[in-house]
DNA sequence: TTTCGTAATTAATAATTACTTAACTTCCAA
DNA sequence: TTGGAAGTTAAGTAATTATTAATTACGAAA
């Protein structure tokens, strides 16, 4: 699906699209957008940072806050000067931009490259390390062995960031920046007392301590 | 409800089949038998295949794949030459399909056969977790461990919609979002108080709150 | 229109839980 | 051996949700 107030611009990514023998559906404004996403259930859809009646980040936010109804990968099309909102558009939600002026050729192979790419790392909502340990993102849940508990938010984020590279060691100032927010500051022991606690419930064995260095997640 | 967008085809069905005593609603095409759908709710949709503007195959799928809008049996008309309609039909989750050219008596002979069966395998709005609570969307009752209660709209809209996907944490502003829709603007603790009411009447061990993040149901 | 009962929302306070801090201890690599 | 880094614990603080009562909105019946 195609969201541009300018039907120029729509009529011209129109054309291209439909050569490739994708199905092209249009709105001119993030408000029918989101109610077209609703009718025709596109699988994606490129969509304009400026327009009239509702913008498109603010049509994003508003698809991607509602669980219910059909959730396409929403590629914005952004200026190449705004990158401000290359960032809002991240912040929506939106899964990828393209920059204008756009070109034909490539447009195609960015959208067969974002299918790829989507398709392919679309996490489940349970990511499960193959070991007897597993979160659920959906159901805010940790498996361990089986039984499942409930943890709180900020060592459930903690835990998500230590699994989402297994291996890898995060720095003390990457666990901060990314489950605490740059502009947040916390003690030098709040980290700890997290590890503490996260250690308390799954067992020691999962998170490793490197010492002036930072924490690093692995099975046994 | 009739769907076609074929004027006297309409008129053809919506005599013969009032003259039976059932109350009739027309729509001319896909996208308008949606909408429709959702305002008077009626208990079976007949539905031509191809239409302009949205075609009855993807009406049919957007209604099915909404899971708060209402729920009817659809049966398509088709061409007796189209059988691939025919397939796609019950692909896109209709219930049955007449082919055309259409006769009267053996019409409600069908349909009246459609709804007893229909009827008798399965109750299409009753919303039922294998525990011991269902809902039922037509009547607006709740039902626990037998005994039927009504509940108020917003918290019945509420109680759906976290039973939609039960075990899911739904977060507080998609449950506005959902529930309350976009526009309109509460207090803090609305939902809140919704909530209270609910595990009133149900229980406490329904609905659990992950603090931080939302709220989310489980029989249990 | 008025009335009346129910539903929805707000507001204020209480309760609960999560998070952070602080003070202290232990660990470990140089 | 030792100093900085991480661990531990308990207590304090902040944030979020629960609860209750009061207010307002709404709709059906009189």
């Amino acid at each position: 699906m195609i969201v541009d107030d300018e039907k120029d611009i729509v009529d011209f990514l129109k054309y291209n699209i439909e050569k490739e023998d994708y199905r092209v559906y249009t709105a001119e404004n993030g408000e029918k957008a989101v109610e077209m996403n609703r009718k025709v259930m596109p699988s994606m859809i490129l969509m304009d940072v400026m327009m009239p009646q509702m913008d498109g980040i603010e049509a994003c936010r508003v698809i991607r806050n509602d669980p219910l109804i059909h959730q396409p990968i929403i590629v914005f099309l952004t200026s190449r000067s705004e990158d401000y909102s290359q960032i809002a558009a991240f912040d929506a939600g939106g899964d990828d931009y393209i920059s204008k002026p756009i070109r034909p050729r490539l447009l195609i192979k960015r959208i067969e490259a974002i299918f790829r790419r989507v398709n392919k790392t679309e996490e489940p909502n349970r990511k499960s390390l193959n070991g007897d340990l597993s979160i659920d993102r959906d159901k805010f849940i940790v498996s361990i062995k089986g039984d499942e508990m409930y943890i709180p938010k900020k060592e459930f984020e903690l835990l998500e960031l230590l699994m989402s590279k297994p291996g890898k060691v995060f720095k003390r100032d990457q666990i901060l920046s990314v489950v605490w927010g740059n502009d947040t500051i916390v003690g030098e022991r709040t980290i700890d007392v997290h590890i503490r606690k996260l250690r308390e419930k799954l067992g020691d064995a999962y998170i490793r301590t490197i010492k002036g260095v930072g924490y690093t997640f692995s099975e046994k």
